[in-house]
DNA sequence: CATGAATGAGCATTCATTCAT
DNA sequence: CATGAATGAATGCTCATTCAT
């Protein structure tokens, strides 16, 4: 408590609140869960959030963006890597998981509620283009570098895999493979999609 | 209006509350939307919805199983079909609209649920199941008839399909696609999938 | 009960809050007020009293329109008979008393909140310039009678009659005059206002 | 800066701190005026109010206090002078009206609240019972150096000039009368007040 | 069957007050 | 002396559900 006033301090509290409240929120949703939960989840009194967020809503905004920049993060660096992109797919479930590690519920809450929101509509969006670009690029470095055939449809073979990475989630939930499995979708899949791509055959 | 108390009455007034439901649900979510504004929408009293459905969230069950078995049909029927499996897939996205039409929303807050609901879960994964049974038959008849390689991983690619079904539902709201450019991005992945695993090469 | 939907048992029910709430304002003031409170004085719940009145301060607007129309009843009455106006006015303390009792607290309350709220200062406004009115009127009457002398300042001494009226509400509080005296008070200042004024020297 | 803790620094701060606190009051009234906006309206820290005054109540309490011994010089001078009762009576608006600049609201909270709080209402009693003791003195020698009547009701009057400069405030707030319509009814009625109490006629 | 008045549990938010720095 | 982060009691309001009519 020493280092209260610091700015440092802060910004650790805040991540700390966040994170109580993703795990409330993928518990138990955004509606049932109070203020008052996310408060003793990491030891406050319920006043004190409203230090750092103005408003329940705020809070899970604040959530979003910053679920949204790990998801960002790990799907980007994965397709800016130059290697070779089976071996990295294979390698991909692990992360995957790890990064969505109890959010999936939250994710979900996120897309209903942004068709409601405009303003986390417009955060979703942008984050998403963001990724699309970045598998956009990647596509065309293939096709560059000889790997991919030319006359593939890039954008919609960009936009499909969004869909298969995002569809995954939905499997996971309701189809409730074991995660073996689950990779195993993913690889196989992207294996098809990559191989019918591929100019090497 | 003798025959009020008929079960065919019942029955339909019982439908044309969950169209009811839908509307609003997919409006405003399923926790901002209060029974008397469904009452209102099909133009009864806020008792009445009592008499046919046990309480809100029971409310919300009848309208997924109802939703679910409309996808169910859909999609099943897409797969069942003995013929060009890509002429399907073509024909498709105008189907797929059209059943999801403004029940988007409400599809992502049903999966947001499930994860908290065990009754829902399962009413949500028992559909998934049956619809995934009905993609492997029909892999498994395409390899039969020798258009799909034997070698393939049925399971993963079906997997895969409803994954990228199901994601698509994602795309759509996140990259905010055209209807055409949705169109393609089904098309062309599927082909992708179907390509590589078909064994006229 | 049985008469509950009628818009005779409505209009009781919300005169019974407004009661309530007199009562429970009187006693702790706008703010210390819960609607609970009131609600239980009345013997109902909470949330009853939200479907007569929009909020609490929508319910103390009703509760200031209610007293209003008593006070201004009464003014007038007393004001509008064209008898001797000093036996009026020693008659006019009891019914003065009787028409406050309790409320002067609201009374006061009322005027605070009325300047810094436009709706309520309006209503207020509104009101008392009907008083105003009666009371030159009054005084109009009184000189073509030949009671008064014609040179009398009519706007000045009515709004002075005005004065010394709600002055005495606060006398009441700030020097706890006993009833006697306060009407003594009443009678005397207004025998000196109306002795003033008249021809008959 | 070295000499903070002197006494003088304390008192003159204090004396600040109820300025802001005037201010803040008026414009928003006591429930809605937070501790913080008094704090910044001085540009103090919320928690140093706390070793100025033990409590937000203990704050408008000395606010009362400082208040009243205003209005009392000013009215006890008015009443305490021996000259021409009338010169001083027109000279009276404009010092009215200064002393009051914006403390009306808080006046009429300060009566409100004293109904309930003992302590408050002792103050204000004590204070318009000095005011009226003043005015009682005033009208005495007046009888005595043969200006009034012998047999006007000293008690009466000096109660009824209290309650017409009490209920100008009112009427201010009430009637929205002008500036210099207010000065006319104050001065015509004290004229009619002290016209049929003088013994010249 | 249908109604809608009444209920009361439930929760977000505010703000006076404290106290570690 | 001064600060302002943290506290947590307090309360207005909503809305699913019930039940007398």
């Amino acid at each position: 408590m020493r280092t209260r006033a610091t700015s440092q301090y802060r910004a650790e509290l805040r991540e700390r609140i966040i994170q109580s409240a993703v795990e409330n929120f993928a518990k138990k949703g955004f509606d049932k869960t109070r203020m008052e939960d996310i408060a003793a989840s990491c030891g406050l009194a319920k006043g004190t959030l409203y230090l750092y967020f103005k408003s329940k809503e705020d809070l899970f905004f604040a959530l979003c963006e910053y679920n949204l920049e790990q998801l960002r993060n790990q799907l980007s660096r994965l397709f800016s890597k130059k290697e070779n992109i089976m071996s990295d797919a294979e390698r991909f479930y692990d992360e995957y998981r790890r990064a969505s590690l109890g959010a999936d519920t939250i994710w979900f809450e996120m897309i209903a509620l942004s068709t409601r929101n405009p303003k986390l509509r417009k955060i979703l969006a942008e984050n998403q283009n963001k990724v699309y670009q970045a598998v956009k690029e990647f596509l065309k470095a293939q096709i560059e570098r000889g790997f991919f055939r030319e006359d593939i449809d890039v954008d919609a073979i960009a936009a499909g895999l969004i869909a298969l990475y995002n569809g995954l989630a939905t499997n996971k939930l309701l189809l409730q493979t074991s995660n073996s499995e689950s990779q195993r979708v993913w690889t196989e899949t992207i294996r098809a999609i990559i191989g019918a791509a591929s100019s090497k055959q």
